[in-house]
DNA sequence: CTTGAAGCTCCAGTGGCTTCAGGTTCCATG
DNA sequence: CATGGAACCTGAAGCCACTGGAGCTTCAAG
């Protein structure tokens, strides 16, 4: 039950560090409305905690996983407003599970046939005799939109 | 050893329809060199095979998943050129291998939280009680530059 | 032979940053 | 306590990966 100690005052640089952001990016997101203002020093300048280093590393994540700004607005909502009505709230997080869920299998398959490039290629001492990552992911069985 | 026929002379709008995608996106990606010049009619209209269908469908999946357009380019040149030098292509194939395994723990991660969520939210009638998506995908330990 | 859908090129606009310019604040060192 | 360089500030322009619109041509069904 050791309580982690809390991380606070952070300057925006260090922020940007901690999660491989961009100084100006995170100046962005509270533009956008996706990181709330911090308070600022008598100076002028943003002093950040440990919830901000939390929401912003969520984003980066999201963001590098190729979800867009709305649906890491809709996500952060989910959190935001914990009382939100359920049927908004179910919603969300039932769209956003079918969505990862489709994401996982599509790279499942990419990273299956990028084993076998590698494992062919040991084997076969440095060719790759047929590279089908193409096919793998051009398969039409994993589109959302087809049928 | 049924031969599955081939799809030919596809117009533009088709290839759109079949790959979910813009007609003008098709365009774009010709004119910055991911998809081949395909040949034209009489009426200089563009005319697609079935291997441009696969590519398209293929950049289309990709770019989904978050892979930038240089990424994509690396995969489809170990498609292009089977040939390639060992050290290149097994490079190519390791970097973005380990990039997959990365997504795909990440998404496990978020579909593990979306799915408890929507558990809980059942058990409870109708509330969440505690949303952790954002502790989820902030844990510091998943960050690729991070240690 | 008409007519309307779909194609063509060229160019402007958008989302999500990124870079630049021209300053101000902070703080380690002399 | 003065100072100089790193880090901060705002505001605006630029860039990538599309997206949409204008104005025109081609195609194919009737």
């Amino acid at each position: 039950m050791t309580k982690t100690l809390e991380i606070r005052d952070l300057a925006i640089g260090d922020l940007a560090r901690r999660t491989d952001t961009k100084v100006q990016t995170i100046r962005y997101y509270e533009e956008i409305g996706l990181l709330p203002p911090p308070t600022r020093t008598e100076g002028n300048q943003r002093v950040y905690g440990e919830s901000s280093l939390r929401r912003l590393a969520f984003i980066r994540h999201a963001r590098d996983l190729g979800f867009s700004i709305d649906a890491i607005r809709e996500l952060l909502k989910l959190s935001d407003h914990p009382d939100l009505p359920c049927d908004d709230a179910d919603g969300i997080a039932r769209r956003h599970l079918d969505e990862v869920e489709d994401r996982i299998t599509r790279l499942r398959a990419l990273r299956k046939e990028l084993k076998r490039m590698l494992a062919e290629h040991r084997d076969h001492g440095g060719r790759i005799a047929d590279c089908k990552v193409i096919e793998v992911l051009s398969d039409h069985g994993l589109c959302k939109h087809a049928h």
